[in-house]
RNA sequence: GCUCCGGUAGUAUAGUCCGGUCAAGUAUGCCGGCCUUUCGAGUCGGCGACCCGGGUCCGAAUCCCGGCCGGAGCACCA
């Protein structure tokens, strides 16, 4: 049969021209078509240039309606076509042969030497999150194996359990690993034992100097009955720090020398340098790789979500599973994250604290999670974030606005709303006719929030005084027409830089609506209360709020009114709170 | 230098494995309308991207080759 005689295949060129037409501006492409039709009907493909020529004859009758034409067309045929589907959240992709295993088991596994911040958020956060969905484990294990570099404080495993259970990240199992040197010890003998491990005496530049040209060290042919002796004799302090190490044999051969007999052991003086849990109790002390890739098989690991700077410890461990004959558990290597603006590095977060420059692990320019805790970020707000980012291995650079919109969402909710004007500006409002009381909504969208109220009571007869917003003031000029929310309209009469006047006009809120005056917030004079915002870079603006927020207590998230999301920090003789957004 | 990754709007992400329904979806941002006693939220519309060059193919964001750019690792750190 020729194509122009299928009647069936001529009906549905018509639909896809007809839906092309319609999606852009009435012209179809043929091209398009030709591509829609080949995807659908496999078989067609030998033959292309006939059907280019029925496609074309078929475009051409479409494109000669009009647009109106072609779109009465598509609803009354195809009506299904032109919903717009809903979009639906942001899902995290399959963990990979998730079906091989009975239970998913994910771990995090921070060195708590420092606090954690937003860097450390993809690890946390998928791991966890990836064990929810499969209904695994979770499991929370502190890698503290270097008391001289790197070297673990008591204080940072108490803060991580906390931020961890901040972030909603529930810990299934915790392990510390200064616990458990007797297991290294018993795997790194039979490693040795087994010939597949050996103690090696060189001096560093030796050893590199021989691993780069892809020839053994001496230490690598001795027996195996030889490195026990060795063994024994590190364990025993038979050598000093630096003297000897242990190293796991590889392939010599492979292309990257780094991962070429890595270490897995050395010698710490712990005289010298105590660890903070286990004191000076052991000289031998594992490296990472030893300790992390045993772990993560004894542990029953099943998949592994780490940073890329992981990438060749993985090659190097598997060296090492295979010696023991144990299978490699699943890895994901994602990409490094930053935040604009905001310093993601250990070193450079304690060296900011130590030399004042920052007030505290939770300075609000810091990227930390006692930081963000601190501004009202909440947790939900960055586990959107991090879902949405995912898995994938190239480096991020996230801005704070995807951050602060998950969030506004979230606190837009929750939030109470109050007044407050920074560096603030009086006003004298005159011809007051009554006592006004106002009750004002703690949130527009919630009554049952309950309200707040003020009496506007006028002095000398009918005048009013109010604390309105200098930025606001810098506005005004004579003659306009300005609404007080929730109170009153005034018109403006007399500008000067410390004082405003105005005249009371009317109260009415929907004849002012119909010109658009502009809507301010204010406070009551005599019901002011110091307030001070600690803005995001450590700047600092004074100001009034209400008296009512006096009753605030630390730690709650509020909305001043055109002003942004702040966080109480305390409501003392002032009220000092932490900005988070607009 | 060596060994690996990766490059889609300002930012982030979907699509890439297995080429066609992608004249590229979504979120955020920006612009405008509506709504709203906040400049918040909501809602409607608009703006904005496949790193570059070749090749294969009727057809390439997708496959191949070359280049460019970015990142990671190359510790007796984690």
């Amino acid at each position: 049969m020729t194509l122009v005689d299928d009647s069936e295949l001529k009906e549905r060129i018509r639909k896809a021209a007809l839906l092309n037409a319609v999606a852009h501006d009435g012209k179809a492409q043929p091209g398009a078509i030709v591509g829609k039709i080949l995807g659908e009907k496999v078989e067609l493909r030998s033959r292309v240039k006939e059907l280019s020529n029925v496609i074309s004859k078929v475009v051409e009758e479409v494109n000669n309606l009009s647009l109106s034409e072609q779109k009465a067309i598509v609803l009354e045929k195809w009506p299904e076509t032109q919903k717009k589907k809903e979009t639906e959240e942001k899902q995290l992709s399959d963990l990979p042969n998730a079906e091989k295993y009975k239970q998913i088991v994910t771990r995090f596994s921070p060195n708590p030497d420092c606090v954690l911040h937003l860097g450390s958020a993809r690890a946390i956060i998928l791991s966890h999150e990836y064990a929810q969905i499969y209904k695994g484990k979770f499991i929370l294990r502190f890698e503290d194996t270097d008391p001289k570099v790197k070297k673990a404080s008591l204080k940072f495993y108490e803060s991580i359990r906390e931020d961890l259970k901040w972030l909603g990240c529930k810990i299934d199992e915790e392990y510390i690993q200064s616990d458990r040197l007797p297991i290294y010890y018993k795997y790194s003998n039979k490693l040795i034992a087994d010939g597949n491990a050996y103690v090696c005496e060189c001096v560093p530049e030796d050893f590199r100097n021989k691993v780069i040209a892809k020839k053994p060290c001496p230490c690598r042919t001795l027996t195996s009955t030889e490195n026990l002796e060795r063994w024994e004799r590190m364990l025993n302090g038979g050598y000093l720090e630096g003297q000897a190490v242990v190293r796991i044999k590889t392939d010599l051969e492979n292309p990257n020398p780094a991962v070429r007999d890595w270490p897995a052991l050395r010698i710490i003086d712990t005289k010298k340098y105590p660890h903070p849990r286990v004191g000076s109790k052991y000289v031998v002390w594992p490296l990472y790789n030893l300790a992390a890739g045993l772990d993560d098989h004894l542990m029953g690991m099943t998949h592994i979500i780490r940073g890329k700077e992981h990438y060749t410890n993985m090659v190097r461990q598997k060296y090492m599973y295979q010696h023991l004959g144990w299978q490699y558990p699943e890895a994901i290597h994602y990409g490094r994250l930053k935040i604009t603006g905001a310093f993601l590095s250990k070193s450079k977060i304690v060296q900011g604290i130590k030399e004042g420059i920052y007030s505290g692990y939770d300075d609000p320019r810091l990227g930390t999670f006692a930081a963000l805790r601190k501004r009202g970020i909440t947790p939900e707000a960055i586990k959107k974030m991090i879902i949405e980012v995912g898995t994938k291995s190239n480096d991020v650079t996230l801005s704070w606005e995807n951050l602060y919109s998950h969030n506004r969402k979230i606190l837009d909710a929750t939030s109470n709303r109050y007044f407050f004007v920074p560096t603030p500006t009086q006003i004298t409002v005159k011809s007051i006719p009554k006592t006004f009381h106002v009750k004002l909504p703690l949130h527009p969208e919630k009554p049952d929030r309950g309200y707040r109220e003020y009496e506007i009571k006028p002095i000398n007869g009918d005048t009013v005084e109010l604390w309105i917003s200098n930025k606001d003031a810098e506005t005004f000029e004579p003659e306009k027409i300005i609404r007080l929310i929730e109170l009153f309209n005034i018109k403006i009469k007399k500008v000067t830089a410390e004082n405003i006047t105005a005249e009371f006009i009317s109260e009415s809120y929907e004849e002012i609506r119909k010109i658009k005056a502009k809507l301010i917030q204010w406070v009551p004079k005599g019901a002011e209360y110091q307030c001070q915002i600690v803005l995001p870079d450590a700047s600092l603006v004074e100001g009034y709020c209400e008296n009512e927020c006096k009753k605030l207590k630390p730690n709650t998230t509020l909305q001043f009114e055109r002003y942004g999301f702040v966080n109480i920090k305390e409501a003392s003789n002032k009220l000092i709170a932490y900005y988070a957004h607009k």
